[in-house]
RNA sequence: GCCCGGAUGGCGGAACUGGCAGACGCAGCGGACUCAAAAUCCGCCGCCCGCGAGGGUGUGAGGGUUCGAAUCCCUCUCCGGGCACCA
């Protein structure tokens, strides 16, 4: 950190001139309201924007965490802000600003450790987090700055709420329709009643059941992921593989609860296609497939018998290997599987092997046990090796007579399918393994290579062998003939799968935004639009509760009583309901703040038509609308963005966004990770008291430490804060440092010690345009010469297309470049050249920048904010003359003047008359000889 | 196991569509200025040989295509991420 001393020039760019001119400037622009962004209409219509083309710009906004930031957390703030700024000079109306995703955990656990409600520790960090970005100069519209635990903001999520629960999915129109629609069609006989009744004969809870089970929204008694420690119902996907809660990694355990479900499954198959129009990173598309996990196959149902009954219920499968069923030797279903407890047979049959029994007197004591083990194993220990029990029943494979036993084993899982495999170990490696495990025969139905090993299933494709009249087919054939019989034969059909569920959507959480239904003796209500916004009751018990292993899940809002019960005239007199008592996960309220930065003060609607359409509409016809550029974390590449995307879509059908997607395109920023040091007994030591090098080894209080490279964070102990990079060094610095670190979609390592250099770049830059001596301007008023104005307009083509591109990385190493040029010149930059790249600095360091330009053009001068980004002139950018390297055999021997149109033949005696070239030419015949035109002139001897 | 990324000096990175590898910055080395140091300015800075001009070699490894490959193709190694008994 430099010091400064009494030989330091008193008009030297530093950290305390710095800290003067970026306190100015952000109280002048906050004064002026220099970044408002008006609408085309409505409260927001006022504002400085341009009347250019629109630009939407956001990013995923941040929890108020308590904690503090880091310098890892505003790289892509600083990235988008820098590109903000770029665009807006470059003549675009930009939409950019900032709000909270203030609902969630931490804030409910500050509120049980201190009894504060969790509001007033929500806005304390709200406000914080707001001075502590405030003071990097990011250029927000503040007006649109919502937090998701605002009251006119969760008023517009219920009532989203509520268009999902009053919709419903039309499978023949691929869209969401609203629930009367659907209530017409059955009333008027268009949609046949599910059970053939017709809809007059129904009662009005059979009416209400038959509704409630089409909506989008829904109420399902599902097992759920209860977890004690954390008092909540935890979503699949907040679940680790190991049955564990990602967040605190406490146990779980799967409890049976009435729970709302949304129905995201309906939109598998859009939001899938549509991946494909989203100018989105290839990883996160291909995450988002992954999820979905969308396979094509059939349903294919094996009648179950035993010797003693006759016919029972058949056992379904899915399968995407149809044309393998003449393969099956035995069938399993998984430990949970509904048709266990009538399939498992009164006792052994004769002869069965000690192997399939588990060593169980009956079957059902060997089904009981079994399940009892599954459970207390983990998913991760269970997945070791392939176990099972036989249930004593078969199962006979459709064409033929063969009977096949019936297992259930855990490597088949309740959740995927129909949770039973029909077992074809020849052509499936796990069924193979588990045939081995209870000598199981093995049947091949694709033939395969020759050198294939006999101890594996073959996978691959081949004709069709012991499979009746699949015989000779390749797979795919064979696919498509099995399906075909089984559709005639009634023995199944085709159908497509998908690993996604449907969204578990309630929580049983206090700060979350309450859902807007209450029950009846039927089911659910909707409350009506204009009790909206259903607000939280005060909540003053936050005493924990005994959360032992064996305890139910408890909404807390259960324990307001004066809220459980209400009475209320809904249209038909009053009545007496009960409260939904679950609020919504933290997801919902990030589901669509997008559109609440549009039109935030609107309070009759969730935005206005014609302000959604003027910032949310593409200008291209079939485009898919949307934010233009979204940066955000990859944590979020698949929960929130098909979340948000599944909204997005319900809303487009019910006519409220005019486009089909949320988010135009993503980026995802990448993450600052830091040093952190181990002393011999693995602790970790502060980072910032480590001496040493990599050459000389690390030291801390003079005991060697080991390196490694992790997130920055309390616990590594590597935490570096925006305040002590202000402290030394400025917001400019800082802002320049992080953009010049890398491109902005890679991880990359912090290191304090290389920031400086960014301040000596400013450094540089103010010294060639003011005098560190006398504060005077020291610019050189003559225009500059033909060799720096090349050299200018070069850097500003450069710097241009890097801003476009995002790539300001390089943006900052050409405006270097043109300043070390200045530099090298001593005498100060001659004042248009600095006015230029003052202009080009501007969205890097605003605040450095809009200093100089004021400097250069008297106090009363426009914001440079309001200036153009300069364009280069293109007759600068042509050359007469240029240098063209020359390759003999491939190797450059040497470099030649000539003219920028010069020919191939000119070119090639040019290179000819070099020297060097000559020399290693050395008389011999040319056998080739090429012109790059301006790249490159080659020759081959 | 499967699917995505990635690997370039001591370090972060640059090289746009196959055309001068190492821009820019950090660190390091040398010089100027200074009584001295800091700061600043100038220069050097992949590795090997050479006083030098210059030569050889070089983008994780091996092979290929091409006049020409960091860039395209094949095989492999290592690192990061995602998914994982998904029928």
């Amino acid at each position: 950190m430099p010091v400064p001393d009494a030989d330091t020039p008193p008009h030297r760019y530093d950290a305390a001139l710095a800290a003067a001119i970026e306190s100015r400037w952000q109280d002048h622009w906050e004064a002026s309201g220099a970044y408002e962004t008006p609408n085309p209409a409505g409260a927001l219509s006022t504002g400085r924007g341009s009347s250019g083309p629109k630009l939407f710009v956001m990013d995923m906004f941040p929890y108020p965490s308590g904690s503090g930031l880091h310098v890892g957390h505003p790289l892509g703030y600083i990235a988008t802000d820098v590109y903000v700024r770029f665009k807006r000079m470059a003549g675009f109306n930009v939409l950019y600003t900032m709000g909270f995703d203030a609902f969630g955990l931490p804030a409910e656990e500050h509120a049980r450790q201190t009894g504060q409600h969790p509001r007033i520790n929500t806005e304390a960090n709200i406000d914080n987090m707001r001075r502590q970005l405030d003071r990097l100069g990011l250029g927000h519209d503040k007006r649109r700055g919502v937090a998701t635990t605002d009251i006119d903001y969760y008023r517009w999520t219920q009532w989203i709420f509520l268009q999902i629960f009053n919709s419903w999915f039309d499978p023949g129109e691929r869209r969401a329709r609203p629930i009367a629609e659907l209530v017409d069609e059955f009333s008027s006989g268009r949609r046949p009643v599910p059970d053939g009744r017709t809809w007059e004969e129904l009662s009005e809870a059979e009416q209400r059941e038959v509704v409630d089970s089409h909506r989008l929204a829904y109420v399902a008694d599902a097992p759920v992921n209860w977890c004690p420690a954390l008092g909540t119902v935890l979503a699949n996907e907040e679940v680790t593989n190991e049955g564990r809660s990602e967040r605190g990694n406490h146990e779980v355990f799967k409890r049976p609860l009435k729970q709302w479900m949304m129905r995201i499954t309906a939109y598998a198959d859009r939001l899938l296609e549509d991946l494909d129009l989203l100018d989105w990173p290839e990883s996160v598309k291909t995450m988002q497939r992954n999820w979905i996990g969308r396979s094509e196959g059939a349903l294919i149902s094996f009648p179950a018998t035993s010797s003693a009954h006759l016919e029972m219920q058949p056992i379904e499968v899915f399968t995407t290997r149809p044309d393998t069923l003449f393969g099956t030797t035995y069938m399993v279903l998984a430990p949970e599987h509904p048709l266990v407890d009538e399939l498992v047979a009164d006792a052994w049959p004769a002869g069965v092997p000690e192997l399939w029994t588990g060593g169980a007197a009956t079957p059902r004591e060997a089904v009981a046990a079994y399940r009892a083990r599954a459970a207390e194993l983990s998913d991760a220990d269970r997945s070791d090796s392939k176990s099972g029990i036989f249930l004593g029943h078969d199962a006979v494979v459709p064409f033929t007579d063969t009977r096949v036993p019936v297992f259930i084993a855990d490597y088949v899982l309740m959740g995927y399918g129909t949770g039973a495999v029909m077992g074809v170990p020849g052509e499936d490696q796990r069924d193979r393994e588990f045939a081995e495990a209870y000598s199981l025969p093995v049947i091949r139905t694709v033939e395969p290579p020759p050198d294939h090993p006999d101890e594996l299933a073959y996978t691959g494709d081949g004709p069709s062998i012991n499979s009746r009249f699949l015989d000779g087919l390749d797979v795919e054939a064979s696919k498509v003939l099995i399906i075909e019989r089984l559709t005639e034969t009634g023995f199944g059909r085709s159908t497509v799968n998908y690993r996604m569920r449907d969204w578990l959507f309630s929580r049983q959480r206090y700060w979350g935004e309450p859902i807007p239904i209450v029950f009846d003796d039927y089911g659910p209500v909707a409350l009506p639009d204009d009790m909206l916004p259903l607000e939280l009751p005060e909540l003053t018990d936050w005493a924990p509760r005994a959360l032992a292993r064996d305890s139910e899940p408890e909404p807390p809002l259960g324990r307001v009583t004066e809220w459980v019960g209400v009475d209320l005239d809904l249209g038909d007199g009053p009545h007496h309901y009960r409260r939904e008592l679950n609020t919504m996960p933290q997801w919902a309220g990030s589901c669509w703040y997008y559109l609440r930065y549009l039109d935030p003060t609107n309070d009759e609607a969730l935005v206005d038509p014609d302000v959604e359409s003027y910032w949310m509409a593409d200008p291209d016809p079939g485009g898919v609308g949307g934010v233009d550029l979204y940066v955000g974390g990859v944590e979020h590449a698949v929960l929130h963005l098909l979340y948000a995307r599944f909204w997005h879509k319900v809303l487009y059908d019910l006519g409220h966004v005019s486009g089909l997607e949320p988010f135009k395109r993503l980026i995802n920023q990448g993450y600052i990770q830091a040093y952190a040091f181990k002393d011999d007994r693995g602790v970790y030591v502060a980072a910032e008291e480590v001496e040493g090098s990599l050459q000389k080894g690390f030291r801390h209080d003079g005991q060697p430490v080991t390196r490694e490279l992790g997130k920055m964070g309390k616990s590594l102990k590597n935490s570096v804060t925006p305040d002590d990079m202000y402290a030394s060094y400025g917001a400019d610095t800082l802002r320049l440092y992080e953009m010049f670190m890398g491109p902005i979609d890679q991880d990359r390592p912090w290191e304090t010690r290389s920031v400086v250099g960014s301040q000596r770049v400013l450094q540089r830059v103010w010294r060639n345009v003011v005098d560190e001596e006398t504060g005077e301007l020291r610019i050189a008023d003559e225009p500059s010469d033909d060799d720096l104005l090349r050299l200018l307009h070069r850097t500003i083509d450069g710097v241009r297309s890097d801003m476009e591109g995002m790539r300001f990385n390089t943006a900052i190493a050409k405006l270097t470049e043109l300043n070390n040029e200045l530099t090298r010149r001593g005498t100060g930059a001659p004042r248009e050249v600095a006015a230029v790249m003052v202009r080009m600095l501007a969205p890097l360091v605003p605040h450095f920048a809009e200093e100089l330009w004021h400097r250069l053009h008297g106090g009363g001068a426009d914001s440079v904010m309001r200036a153009e980004f300069p364009a280069a002139d293109p007759a600068l950018l042509v050359e007469d003359i240029i240098e063209v390297p020359v390759q003999v055999n491939g190797k450059v021997r040497g470099r030649v003047r000539i003219a920028a149109d010069a020919d191939e033949d000119t070119a090639v005696s040019a290179a000819l008359a070099e020297p060097n070239v000559a020399a290693h030419v050395g008389g011999r015949e040319l056998r080739k000889q090429l012109y790059v035109s301006g790249r490159m002139i080659t020759l081959v001897v």
